[in-house]
Formats: C-alpha cells, sequence, structure tokens
DNA sequence: CATTGACTAAAACACTTGTTTGAATTTAGC
DNA sequence: GCTAAATTCAAACAAGTGTTTTAGTCAATG
C-alpha cells in the first residue's frame, strides 16, 4: 500500500508532528497563491516545506495530482461551511424563505473567515486555468461539482427576490462571487490606494461591508433589459 | 539599431500587413490569459502567432518583456478610455459631481468592452503576481502607476457620495473591481450555472447589468462599524 | 531479534525551458 | 543595383523541469 492517510485514524495516531502530506499541502497552497502554479517548481515547493524532492510525487503520485488535492481540500471544506450556514439560515426561517442578507452571509462568510487566516481561496483561479487546460477530467468533474453546490444559492436567492428573472440571479450571484473575489485578490492594490486605511484586521467589519454591498447589488430595482 | 517600432510611422507604412511584434503581442495576450504566463512556452507561443522561436527575444529582449511590454500596452489603452469617459461625464455635470451612476460608466464601460472582444483584461492578475514575485522595479512601477489612475476615480465618488467615510469609499470602489474582474474571470462557471442562460452577447444588456449592480452596492446605507 | 512495510534521502534520468549564436534572407536608402 | 541595416531562420547551449530509481532509515509486528 502506498497512501499514508487512507485511514484517519492513523493520522490521529501520528501524535503532534503534522504528516508530510500536510507540510506540503500547506506549502503549496502558500507559494501557488502567491506566484502562479507553474512557476513554482517542485524543488521550491519541497525546500519551502522542508522534505525531500521526491516526497511530493511519493505522496501525491504527481505535481498535477498534488494540485488536485489540494483543491478538493479546500473546496470541501469550504462548500461543507456554506452548506451548514444556508442550512442554519432556513432553519431560522422556518418554513418561510430567509431574507436575501442570510443567505448573502451564508455564501461568503466561509470565504471572509479564509481570506483572513489563508490564501486558500486565491487557488481557484489556477485551478479553473488548469481544469480548462490540459487538466484531466477529473479536475473538470470538481469544477462541475462546485457548480452544483452554487445552484442551491441560486435557488435560494431566487425564491428571496420573486421579482427578478432567473437569468438575473444567476448574474447577480456570479457578481457576487466576484465581490467575494476581490478580498483575496489584488488586496495589495486596496492598501496602496487607500494608503494603508483600509486592510484586512478586523473580520466583523470587513464581513458586514462585504454583505451589505452584495445585499445591495442583489436587491437592486430591476430596470428590464435585452 | 534593434527594434523595429521606434517610430509609428514605420508600423504604418507597412501597409495592411500587421508586423511581428503586434502578431506576437496578441497571440501572447491570448495564451496568456487562458493558461498563464509560466504555462505558455515560448515554443507554444510562437508557434501559434507563426513566427520563428527567436523573434521574442529579438524584439523583446526576453520573455519577461514581453509580458511587460503587454500589460503596458492594456492599461495604457484601458486607462485613455476610462479618463476619456469620466471627463466627459465631468463636462457634461458642468461645474458639479457627476451622478454615482455616471461615474461607474465610465469606470467599467471600457473594461465590459474588452470582456466582449478579447482576452486582455484576463492578463491582470498575471502581471500582478509576476510583478510582486521575482519581477522587475518596473513592473512594479506600472502596478503603481495604475493605482494612480484608480485614485481619480476614488476622488470622484467621494464627492459624489459625501455621506460615506473616505476609506468606506475606497472598499466599494474595490467591490466594484471585483464585479467587473467577474466579467473576465470565470464566465465558464456562470454559464454552466445558468445551463446556458448567461452569456456575453448583448453588450448593452450585460454593461447596464454591471452598472445598475454596483451603482447600488455603493449606494447602499452606511452602517457604521468598527 | 528479525522482518516487513512505510517512509526518506540522494542521485540520476529524459526532457523542456529561455536564451544565444551565426548564417541566410529580406528590406530600405542612395 | 548595390550596400547596409533589419529581420528571419535553424541549430545549439546551459540550466532547470518533473519524474524515477536505488539505497537507506525508521517504527511497528511477529
Amino acid at each position: 500500500m502506498k497512501s499514508g492517510a487512507d485511514n484517519a485514524a492513523e493520522a490521529e495516531a501520528s501524535g503532534g508532528r503534522q504528516d508530510t502530506k500536510e507540510v506540503i499541502l500547506d506549502a503549496a497552497e502558500k507559494l501557488f497563491a502567491e506566484k502562479s502554479y507553474s512557476a513554482v517548481s517542485l524543488r521550491e515547493l519541497t525546500q519551502a516545506a522542508g522534505v525531500n524532492l521526491a516526497a511530493v510525487n511519493y505522496h501525491f503520485g504527481s505535481k498535477d495530482a498534488l494540485l488536485i488535492a489540494l483543491f478538493r481540500r479546500g473546496a470541501i471544506e469550504l462548500n461543507r461551511a456554506r452548506a451548514r450556514l444556508l442550512r442554519e439560515a432556513e432553519e431560522k426561517a422556518g418554513g418561510a424563505t430567509p431574507p436575501v442578507r442570510d443567505i448573502v452571509a451564508a455564501l461568503v462568510l466561509p470565504a471572509i473567515r479564509y481570506s483572513f487566516t489563508s490564501t486558500r481561496l486565491a487557488l481557484y483561479n489556477q485551478f479553473v486555468a488548469f481544469a480548462r487546460g490540459d487538466g484531466p477530467a477529473e479536475a473538470r468533474e470538481m469544477l462541475d461539482k462546485e457548480v452544483g453546490h452554487l445552484q442551491r444559492f441560486a435557488l435560494s436567492l431566487a425564491r428571496a427576490l420573486p421579482h427578478l428573472p432567473q437569468h438575473e440571479v444567476y448574474w447577480r450571484l456570479h457578481f457576487a462571487m466576484g465581490v467575494q473575489h476581490s478580498l483575496y485578490t489584488d488586496m495589495k492594490r486596496l492598501e496602496t490606494l487607500s494608503g494603508g486605511l483600509c486592510q484586512l484586521d478586523d473580520l466583523d467589519a470587513v464581513a458586514n461591508r462585504v454583505i451589505d454591498y452584495v445585499t445591495a447589488g442583489l436587491e437592486a430595482p430591476y430596470t428590464a433589459k435585452g
């Protein structure tokens, strides 16, 4: 047998020391985000992680497989957190549809948390380029599954915004993802633009800001167009 | 002398045939956008452009210099178009400050046009990663200049939204850039999410949508926060 | 203790990378 | 039409790439 984490018990039993697999994943997350997938060599990556060069191929099979495993780890956590918040919002609303603001919060809060603590989300674009390019079918399937998770939010929003045609809901949800995206891309530009006034320091303040903005956009009056 | 386009007259005089330099720039724009800067080899690039392998190093000096030239070409055109629209909006408003919607239109319309006709804007993130990584100081200066252009919009928006503190204007302008960003990133996700319902087909419709959304976000009530 | 398995280490592999070279070719100026 | 500069071309270069191999280490198990 090859893979080390076939059962979670083994990872737990190994005690306080993180195992190589996760050390690699963490280093890859950081480096792939600040540079890019293909700009980071395995030598640079393994050196930063403090592991041997061959470790990546031993534990993951290839550099491509590492990227896939990395994206999977992040996507699972993110979508699980989003789904949980959306479910809670629905339960809180009883049988009725939750207010737009609560749906928005469920969508963006997990991502905002990540943007404060890790570079995890910055991987998304890298992975999209990889999957749509030379990447294997497995990668494309993961992106499709990702869309499936978003579909739940589209439906929920459509119920909360009954005056909007379906395609307009999709568009505005897409824009909401763009706003969210701006939290882990180009933050440097915002910092220099504002002369250091705007930063990712107060999570609640940033979260309220994003939710206010996105909610206002979603609830904007609909001016019929071609 | 080395470079071929020292004076624009030469490029014009050469008649209908595009010169090698621009053929390379066009091919690079396309390839760098769909894959990534470091994922595209000069062999793949020059073959797609139909020029010799050595042409890039001959005309630009290096692969890095090509990326810089590419970004410069795009940034100049984009900022020029934005500045012109903003000036027109200010003139239309006489001495007063233009309405938020007009400022937003000046900011996003040029980018929306590009997103319909080329992959030019998708280069931005690539260039940011390059400039902040191993890239030369020249690249960083270009990003700073880019921020300078945005500053004009920040000031104009601050005048149009006097009830907002300055840092809130910066944040919301940043979010607006994120919405704009969503037009040339992840459009594939929107298409599959909407089952093909949403696409970049009708420029005016998309432009109105974006402007509505961004304007609503900018004009959202301000709920004081930490 | 011996043995088996998972894991690490260092070296080598085949291949691609960006870049350079020097000769052939085209283009412009007199 | 000749000259000289500008450009293209094919070939080669050194360096770096992901991957494989082979030997070595370590911990658990019988």
